[in-house]
RNA sequence: GCAAGGGUGGUCGAGUGGUCAAAGGCACCAGGCUGUAAACCUGGCGGGAUUCAAUUCCCUACGUAGGUUCGAAUCCUACCCCUUGCACCA
């Protein structure tokens, strides 16, 4: 790839991109150095679930990985363990060193699933801060000012809104940029929400005299809904390790509009292709098929997303029962069938499985079953389904 | 420490002595229509019991613990927590 290639191929997607003259500078050194860039991305100890949001960005240290470049995956140990108290939800504990890595262990099988983990540096910021004393810290705040760091709007937001800012949450994005200065970081990659903290990188290595990193920034990915951002907090996200018939069922799910925000943010197809796909009138639907099958095959396997498609038909198109499902075994006899529903677990108390039974929502063996008191005589095994995704095989044990 | 404001169901947010398992929105669940899309329509949304059924009854819940009252989310007392301002530190 020529460098303007090269370019093109690294902005797609980009919120920001501060700033391009630069990259290409630095892509050009590179290119006849010899010597890598090394790209940041750093992580929150704290919550080591990566659904597809964070794939975004992911994607985007693996492309500088797949151009040779050096992919430095950076865990915020040195954070985690501090805690932070920031946000508006329940504060959060902060974490032992044990913790901390037993994260990280999670983090690094999760990332790996796009990571070549041969080309991945995993850091810990602890590596340095560790070392750091007060005198380093105050000396570290004496390069930025009180109004440089009140500048971020979620802090300006806070203050206009009379809402508290503890002391310690305006130093994080000291300590994050410090990292950068730490790492000899070229580029910085993030979300939006972490531009500030990234160019406040850039600020600190000149300080430092290094060369300021480039800040590339990507959206936040909409959660399932397609309208607020994805997160775990929200139930809205698919996890980048869950089975890939319950992924691609999600992405099923998702608004046509939502799909083209996740052909061009979760996909490596060209935006012409993606352009064209649009302005189609074939079904969308199809469309949603295939980048349920992307999506799949990138996180799990070719086979495993044929496979996802095939139970997908099944199940929703010929409404047929699941190859394979849950089973549980109970005493053969005579049940109420609202208490085998609680007892089965496909309903958490006997009101809503009533309330179940009287919308239309249970099956026993294909037949809808809608009287409130039924009563069902275990002595084959049956199959229960409950609304249009909940099947479970009853067995009964002599 | 003082003063003021506040703590209500998954969430936001009404409610200031009975009609409150608590308005309304959102989220969520189920059904319908579809392409498991959107939009839309319908029902539900603490738990247990009871009736063929409309029902009815009981328990738990409005920061915690007590109290007043026939009766409290609502009034009183103490305590805990959050926010803001002031003070202390001088």
């Amino acid at each position: 790839m020529t460098i303007d290639e090269q370019i093109a191929y690294l902005k797609r997607g980009t919120v920001d991109l501060i700033s391009e003259e630069e990259l290409r500078k630095k892509l050009q050194k590179s290119a006849e150095t010899g010597i890598p860039l090394r790209v940041k991305l750093g992580a929150d100890p704290t919550a080591p679930d990566i659904h597809l949001g964070h794939t975004v960005v992911i994607r985007k240290l693996r492309s500088f990985q797949q151009l040779g470049h050096t992919a430095i995956f950076l865990i915020g140990s040195f954070t985690g363990m501090i805690g932070d108290p920031s946000g508006k939800t329940v504060t959060r504990p902060p974490l032992s060193r044990e913790e901390v890595l037993a994260n990280a262990e999670t983090y690094k099988t999760q990332i790996f699933k796009l990571l070549d983990p041969e080309k991945t540096e995993i850091r810990f910021n602890s590596e340095w801060m560790d070392e750091f004393n007060a005198t380093d810290l105050i000396k570290l705040c004496a390069k930025v000012t009180v109004k440089q760091i009140l500048e971020r709007d979620d802090f300006e937001k806070r203050i206009r809104e009379e809402k508290p800012i503890a002391l310690h949450e305006l130093l994080y994005p000291l300590v994050q940029a410090y990292d950068s200065v730490a790492l000899k970081a070229d580029v910085e990659l993030g979300g939006t929400d972490q531009k500030f903290n990234l160019i406040l990188g850039r600020d600190l290595q000149k300080h430092y005299a290094q060369e300021p990193q480039i800040v590339m920034t990507m959206p936040l990915l909409e959660g399932l809904d397609g309208k607020q951002k994805m997160s775990k907090s929200l139930n809205n996200y698919i996890g980048i390790t869950e089975a890939p018939f319950e992924m691609f069922g999600k992405i099923m799910s998702i608004s046509d509009e939502l799909m083209w925000r996740y052909y061009e943010l979760l996909t490596d197809l060209s935006l012409d292709e993606i352009e064209r796909m649009k302005n189609s009138d074939e079904n969308p639907r199809n469309f949603k098929i295939r980048l349920a099958k992307i999506i799949v095959q990138d996180l799990h396997s070719a086979e495993a997303a044929r496979q996802a498609e095939e139970e997908f038909n099944r199940l929703f198109v010929r409404k047929e029962l699941p190859e394979e499902m849950q089973e549980k075994t109970f005493p053969s006899g005579k049940y109420a069938l609202s208490d085998l529903l609680v007892r089965a677990e496909l309903a958490d108390s006997k009101k809503e499985a009533k309330r179940l039974i009287e919308q239309g929502a249970v099956r026993i063996n294909g037949e809808r079953a809608s009287d409130v008191k039924a009563e069902i005589e275990l002595n084959t095994d049956v199959v229960i389904q409950v609304g249009k995704r909940k099947f479970l095989k009853i067995r009964k044990l002599d």
